[in-house]
DNA sequence: GTCTATACCTGGATAGAC
DNA sequence: GTCTATCCAGGTATAGAC
């Protein structure tokens, strides 16, 4: 850690500090000050604060990437490879807590910043999009996939959204328990169209 | 409109800036710009930015206790009053394929901030929630009404971030006619556990 | 009530020594 | 590669004339 290169410490600071406090309202001096070298530094790596950005949200790219790989290798259906998914908002419950979704966050500041970024950033949610959806196919449900992908990423990013408001790691751990149970339906039910299929029970 | 009260056209130009550009990006600039005065005059309104933001954190929980009640008015059953608020995500798809749920990013922004509004803004949360648990208390689902209220709203937060991401209007529609479905699931099986109940089907 | 002028600070960014 | 010193734009906030 101590001996990593400056510029991946900045990157990973950066990181953490725009999930916490937002890209916006993160300066350098806080950049700065987590990494412990002086401001002018920077300059030697990135040359604007939106190349540090930029950095941020291709190292993003790469752990979600190496993430969903390792889920690939680790379980053996693909009913498994999504409740590992599910299971994130459990996994990450305490920060999730505090600063909400990394990926919806900063997907709803750049937008409303109106930054240049923003479909890099949204990249993001493309990237959850297709690989749910292939695991959807995997699991006999081709003909909706894309719409069930769709449909849990926005359940567990309004999950996120609430709970960091609300304050509630109970809501949480009860929201993905419904979501395993339409899961298990879901992998159950092969049949059926995408609009009515998604839309239908959780009575 | 043009003889109203400047500090009203204050609030109702902040309110708006505040959700297209979020709070923090929106500068005393740029409302004066919209509403026309010099940046000099504001502080003759308010104090300091903060104020103008209680001001707006007020005049939306007037605006949408204002809004449920006339539903209470328009609808005669729990279930047409329940709708009503689902289909807030229709009436407003435009704004929110744009910037957004305007209580979802206040409060997600406002979070990351550590801002002292943040509770305030919570408590717009809030009033939906007590107000969607009374629904489904009359709906005769009070014993899990509270979490079938939390469930509504992560909903709707979820649909409308990650329509505002993808950028995708017939998926607001989807979602929409999905949660119909929900809604009408939930009126038939009045009997059921609240963490059951709310989880299965779906399929 | 509204304006202009201005103080003060912080943020991003640059120059140049080491 | 890292530092200090510095510039400049833009932000909030104040003072005081009208």
């Amino acid at each position: 850690m101590s001996n990593m290169k400056t510029r991946d410490k900045i990157v990973e600071a950066a990181d953490q500090l725009f999930y916490r406090q937002g890209f916006e309202h993160t300066s350098f001096t806080d950049i700065a000050n987590a990494v412990q070298i002086s401001r002018g530094n920077f300059y030697y790596h990135f040359k604007t604060k939106d190349e540090i950005l930029d950095a941020v949200i291709r190292f993003r790219l790469e752990n979600t990437r190496a993430m969903v790989d390792q889920w690939a290798l680790d379980e053996d259906t693909p009913a498994d490879r999504i409740r590992s998914f599910i299971h994130i908002l459990v996994a990450n419950r305490a920060k999730i807590l505090l600063y909400g979704c990394p990926v919806g966050t900063l997907s709803a500041e750049l937008s409303k910043l109106d930054h240049a970024a923003r479909a890099d950033a949204n990249s993001l949610f493309d990237l959850f999009r297709v690989w749910l959806r292939q695991q959807f196919i995997d699991l006999g449900r081709a003909a909706d996939a894309d719409a069930l992908a769709l449909h849990l990423l926005a359940r567990s990013q309004g999950v996120a959204t609430l709970a960091s408001a609300i304050h509630d790691e109970g809501f949480i751990d009860r929201e993905v328990a419904q979501l395993c149970d339409w899961l298990e339906a879901c992998a159950q039910g092969r049949e059926g169209d995408a609009s009515r299929s998604a839309g239908r029970g959780i009575i």
